[in-house]
DNA sequence: ATAAAAACATGACGGGAATCATATTAATTC
DNA sequence: GAATTAATATGATTCCCGTCATGTTTTTAT
């Protein structure tokens, strides 16, 4: 007899979820591939240099091919007016493109531009496709990372729409201390403004906000140079939203 | 040589994505199964019917099973603290869950409660998975619901972060038209109460835009059924945010 | 059928955050 | 290295929208 999983343990809001721009784990793929088909992988794709602020590919053109981002940084986010929505930041060794493979819609649901230099494995995609109906394991971890990228976006979601100004920096910042660049002093690749797009809020918001973190001795900042002094309260914002 | 492609046509904001709560398509996917395969999904899953209202699964808590919404509505949502976010509404013929096929994180990300009673199919993750691992064309389908779904999630997490209450709710109604009931005319089985958690608004602020709605001769109103009388000006509505 | 509880509705008020205006500083460009 | 542009910064103002208070209607329960 089937019992129903209903386990009375206190939940916390949003366990599981996190709400990073980007990812936690770089989830290899190509290891599961045949000789052959790395062969074809290799044959059928081109490398590509992106400088800093150029588009990698464009919401709603036909998406002809899969992308890995062997370096660099880049923004993916959906085009609007007058502001752009970043759904992840995306740091080397990932797949991008992956919500195209989606048969009878064969468009980029996207934008991604380069944060960086970067440096882009552009993939065929109908090879790409071809792959996936015969290696059922390589298909299998691509759903892995589908799923874990989806998970992210989720967290991102709530966090955007749940959460106030200070709470919505706060991930921001926690995110990139802790995911993209792996520590608790960076140098921001990143302006203002691009800060205002990832946390859907105004350039004038950010720029007071970090002034409030300053002033409050959470984070010290010279120019792109920014410390984060006090995480415990940075998590404590972003729990309060 | 490679040319990357890069059309000069106008792409229109969010092209590709609408901003629907739920799923056009009712892609299914079991008919991709032999019948060994068909057979053990029959053996390793259980019909349970909920009534209205009832939690089908649990945001956090360990996800035995993939659920196959045989009748019924369901909402998909993340659980916050006040408001919950509303990630899909789904009807029925759709699978739920997918998102939790996550080698090393079986839990699910997101809880499913019922608007109306419900028949819903259980289904094994671990023989899920197994016929994932196993049957490649299966496993390519179950991606491009995934991607559907993602998609999905894109234009509504942009409707929620980008547009103002009015635009919000324009899209709310076209959805619950186009894509739930397929109909200009319907009765709804949602409060205004689930309303507002859907458009992540207060529910005073629904019942005043339903209110300048029906004032404008967009919609007629009489208490729980709603026609949208002039579906060009939502769209307006829509588009402008 | 009547009581109790939800759901629906409307107005007043206040606050969070965007917009606008205007400096000031830093980064590019020629 | 001067000139131009972009980025950062700050204050004043406006307004969208949530909260609160209160009342009405509908639904549910006894």
């Amino acid at each position: 007899m089937y019992i129903y999983p209903q386990f009375n343990r206190i939940i916390m809001p949003l366990s599981g979820l996190d709400t990073c721009v980007s990812y936690l784990y770089e989830l290899s793929c190509f290891d599961l591939l045949s000789p052959e088909e790395k062969e074809l992988v290799d044959t059928r794709s081109v490398q590509v240099i992106y400088k800093k602020g150029e588009m990698i590919c464009k919401q709603g053109s036909f998406a002809s091919h899969i992308m890995y981002l062997e370096k660099g940084l880049v923004k993916i986010y959906l085009e609007g007016n007058p502001k752009d929505l970043i759904l992840t930041i995306t740091p080397q060794k990932n797949l991008m493109g992956l919500q195209s493979l989606y048969e009878g819609n064969e468009t980029f649901l996207y934008s991604i531009s380069t944060y960086t230099d970067s440096s882009v494995r552009l993939i065929d995609i109908q090879m790409f496709k071809q792959i996936l109906k015969q290696n059922p394991l390589f298909s299998y971890r691509i759903l892995n990372i589908l799923n874990e990228s989806t998970s992210q976006s989720y967290g991102r979601f709530f966090s955007l729409t749940q959460k106030q100004l200070h709470g919505r920096l706060a991930d921001i910042l926690l995110c990139l201390s802790r995911k993209i660049f792996k520590s608790e002093t960076f140098d921001l690749p990143l302006t203002r403004s691009d800060l205002s797009d990832l946390t859907s809020m105004s350039t004038e918001s950010v720029i007071r906000i970090l002034k409030d973190f300053k002033d409050d001795g959470i984070i010290e900042m010279n120019n792109k140079s920014i410390s984060l002094m006090d995480i415990p309260r940075l998590d404590s914002i972003s729990a309060k939203g």
